[in-house]
DNA sequence: CTGAAAGCGCTTACAG
DNA sequence: CTGAAAGCGCTTACAG
């Protein structure tokens, strides 16, 4: 070791190695491991005097010896793309608090679904750092070159939302079907039989299951599923505006409509409003991800929370073999593990009951344009 | 080193390493080192059969092997609190992208920068980790215990967007003040005089650059700035909703409003429209952030966009000793650097000439509450 | 231009 | 219950 150069008159900045502590404590350095391990076979003096070495001198152990040495390297990768989705925000969150609280260290890579080495880009990744775990979302998480990848490189991982679910692949989700129907039966609730439902994107996943939760919640209600008031849609705001234009067209207007997200539900909120209709009054507005701009516009959006922290935090349990809240034993099985977590129906003042007996005629709200 | 059994045939799961290179390059490790790091003196021939065989062998070396025995660790870290902003969204995208150009890994940690515990936990993180160099966003790169924990294990670091400069730490940042003025020129030049400011949290180094720069441009264009038209804010939509009905109750309304940021901006507009206000006729609304919400309502707001994305690519730059694209050598000097990124004014439909012709009495658009 | 040796700071088998 | 030895896969001085 040359002579670090050190910045400032304050502290040599020569790192504590477990020979310090070991020194320090009168023991070997195996003991030092198995304490930091908690390793069983230590008498309680001992591993009492190495803690107490070990707080003294504010030795924490270096991750590339422990990774270098040992089959663990205390790295959980989180593999995503489109970055400016609040859903990705979510799960980061709750990851890296996680891994904090376990000692672990989440490693971030934002990737191009579409790359055309995306498959090379994961196996540098994985053989380079040998995570512990891999976390992905979507539509990452859907994949076949990044499964492959990570598959071919025998590294763990957790699916977040998957849109198939696979055997070699534990999964965390939530319950899109019946959380649709929570929002569809609210809104059936407060007295609407008009009610439009836009589509979310055709190649995601949760678009089909939102769709199927609305439907399904309908035909129990007995309450007729129009076909003039499902709409396509693609997920961003653009499709919400353009199928409001198209409902508005309808002699039969809706009292109300779920958008299967937030985006949408917005867009929806500005085109009816820019046509004068009250809101929720004229129509009611529900959304889905309590996305952070639907508590940011007015009226606030009835939406529903995703479990985003706590799937994250499930991901990362699953993945380092921790014990999770409810007792379900985190361990490395091949079996398909799916674990589902509860939503949250955020109701907010985008929604009512349908103004039948304050309407008005359209017109006499219109701006002109 | 015992009997080199050659395994060709099958493929064997064992990682790949850097004797596996020499070997079949025949070579000394050495020199597959020298090429993995690009270091000179290597026969161009020689260079070329290492780098055949790496790729032949897809081997990656090891970030654990490299970062225990040399002075790297290719770790960037990156801590943040407050998820949700859409600013360190921006940053982290930039940062992760740069940094696997580089040959980097992001390690992300989100922190409170409340906890009794800071110093100690980022001190965790630093003497675990080795990360070669630290990214910090507001408010956690004004923190004293996180700067003193840094500067104390002398990890290189950069400051995005801090209040105050250092003298041991470079920063990346916007000009806020010339941004501001940007905002209210534009304003200005649409033809209002009457101009309100909604200030930012008065804690926050940007609120008091932004007024700043909105002041400069009023007094440059001799427009006064009315008192009762400079409100306290917070940065949230509520201090926007609030501040609009504060202004609304002046006999002298203003023609526009320029608010610190996007969420109070929202805030002013559902208000605004709230008490049936025509935006951008009635009045003309501004922002700063560019946050995904701001295109995701009508009209779509005028904001600022800030260099999120470039900041942080400069400071991984920074970091990694890169030179940067304007050729600054990205040397780790002492000497503070401080590198301003251009801005750039998104002029969308919340703002136009004030509508003095096809003016209204308020009274005549206000719905009832 | 190239390589043999030492060692980074830990954990993994083993012994006792 | 505890420890001495070997080795993980690289880079750092050195030699030549």
């Amino acid at each position: 070791m040359g002579t670090p150069r050190t910045p400032l008159a304050a502290p040599p900045a020569a790192t504590t190695t477990i020979s310090d502590v070991a020194k320090r404590a009168g023991v070997s350095i195996k003991t030092v491991s198995r304490v930091m391990n908690n390793e069983p076979g230590v008498r309680a003096d001992t591993r009492a005097k190495v803690l107490e070495v070990i707080a003294e001198l504010r030795y924490r152990p270096s991750q590339s010896a422990r990774s270098l040495a040992g089959a663990r390297s205390f790295l959980i990768g989180l593999l995503y793309f489109d970055p400016s989705a609040a859903f990705v925000s979510g799960v980061q969150q709750g990851a890296t608090m996680r891994c904090r609280e376990a000692g672990y260290h989440l490693v971030v890579e934002s990737m191009d679904n579409d790359a055309h080495d995306l498959g090379e880009q994961v196996h540098r990744m994985v053989s380079t750092l040998r995570p512990d775990g891999m976390i992905l979302t979507p539509p990452l998480c859907d994949n076949p070159h990044v499964l492959k990848a990570l598959h071919d490189s025998a590294t763990p991982t957790v699916l977040v939302s998957p849109a198939r679910q696979r055997k070699d692949m534990p999964s965390v989700r939530m319950d899109d079907v019946h959380a649709a129907e929570e929002i569809t039966n609210l809104l059936l609730s407060l007295g609407h039989r008009r009610i439009a439902f836009i589509r979310g994107a055709a190649d995601q996943a949760a678009s089909a299951l939102r769709e199927q939760g609305f439907v399904k919640a309908m035909k129990a209600a007995r309450v007729e599923v129009a076909p003039e008031l499902v709409i396509d849609g693609d997920f961003r705001f653009e499709s919400g505006v353009a199928a409001t234009h198209q409902l508005l067209k309808l002699r039969h207007h809706p009292t109300a409509v779920f958008a299967s997200n937030d985006d949408m539900a917005l867009g929806v909120l500005a085109a009816a409003q820019r046509q004068g209709l009250a809101i929720p009054g004229d129509l009611a507005i529900a959304g889905f991800d309590d996305s952070p701009a639907s508590s940011l516009v007015w009226p606030p959006l009835t939406t529903m929370r995703q479990p985003t922290l706590a799937m994250a935090r499930a991901a990362v349990d699953l993945l380092i073999g921790t014990p999770t809240v409810e007792g379900t034993p985190g361990t490395r099985t091949t079996a398909a593990i799916q674990r589902v977590l509860p939503h949250e129906l955020i109701v907010r003042d985008s929604t009512s009951a349908p103004a039948r007996a304050t309407r008005r005629p359209a017109g006499a709200w219109r701006q002109e344009e």
